[in-house]
DNA sequence: CCCGTGCCCTGGCGGC
DNA sequence: TGCCGCCAGGGCACGG
């Protein structure tokens, strides 16, 4: 599931393919993903650049900002074979390529909006900013008032942006705070922690070229930092630091592994 | 306002 | 081998 270092990949590979390129025609394959309205809108946009916030890919184009969330099998491909693989839903023709945009479980999103609205309306309006450029001390004041766990709250985007669940176990564990712990038990030390393991981990996963579990690839070519992941999917397995082995736990419907003796509730 | 739950969707896998 | 049911996941609508 692609999280900020996916998406920075993603939207590296989309700035070497289709920077400067002019939409021609668009083919909706799966209606619901973009109405008839939008597509009509985007033929003749050019494409300035692709620019990312937290998990989202934003489109800058000549009028407004095309908005592209790959929630957790979205992938963009230049294409080169002449078939369609059955899970390409969008086939944007370019004026010199073809992008298409594959999903195989069809949650993707797309929104179109005029630039001024682009951060004054859905999806955009709420997002928080991302660990690189967000305040402590404001981090710090909104998850004090918050009786949720850390883990829970590190996947709200509302609050921090770009973390999803692969990361979150794995800044959790870096600060050595349990998942469950609560927000509002949280001090201020232990939150600039979890600001600068988010950082850290995030910033490791993009070297990388990100994190390839299931099916994500950025262009076909996977990303490497899996090997390095210490204790998302490790469930049973021994802690890295005490050797104790990885709990496994539902915290608001998604799964958790965590250390029961690194991290402090 | 705050928080929890269910839904969207499909492939893969465990169980029989 | 085949089929069924369940799980995975991000964000949002909805309900208490």
């Amino acid at each position: 599931m692609p999280e900020l270092p996916e998406v920075r990949v993603v939207s590296k590979f989309l700035n070497s393919t289709v920077k400067g390129s002019t939409i021609k025609d668009i083919d909706v394959r799966y209606k619901k993903m973009i109405d008839e309205e939008t597509k009509r809108k985007l033929i003749g946009q050019k494409i300035n650049k692709i620019d990312t916030h937290g998990k989202y890919l934003i489109f800058d184009l000549t009028d407004y900002d095309l908005i592209s969330h790959l929630r957790m099998e979205g992938k963009y491909y230049i294409r080169t074979a002449k078939e369609f693989d059955k899970h390409d839903h969008i086939i944007f023709y370019l004026d010199d390529k073809v992008l298409v945009y594959n999903d195989v479980r069809k949650f993707g999103t797309f929104d179109l909006r005029k630039k001024e609205l682009t951060y004054k309306t859905k999806p955009l309006n709420k997002l928080a900013s991302e660990p690189f450029t967000i305040d402590e001390k404001e981090f710090y004041e909104n998850i004090k008032k918050r009786n949720v766990p850390l883990k829970t709250l590190l996947l709200n985007q509302e609050v921090i942006a770009g973390i999803g669940n692969i990361y979150a176990d794995e800044i959790l564990f870096l600060a050595k705070l349990h998942p469950f712990k609560l927000g509002s038990k949280t001090t201020f030390k232990e939150a600039k922690e979890i600001i600068k393991y988010s950082k850290d981990v995030l910033t490791r996963a993009i070297l990388k070229g990100g994190t390839t579990i299931y099916s994500f690839k950025s262009d076909g070519n996977v990303g490497y930092f899996a090997q390095d992941l210490q204790v998302h999917h490790r469930y049973n397995e021994p802690c890295l630091v005490c050797g104790t082995l990885i709990d496994k736990e539902k915290i608001g419907g998604r799964t958790s592994y965590y250390c029961k003796v690194c991290q402090r509730k």
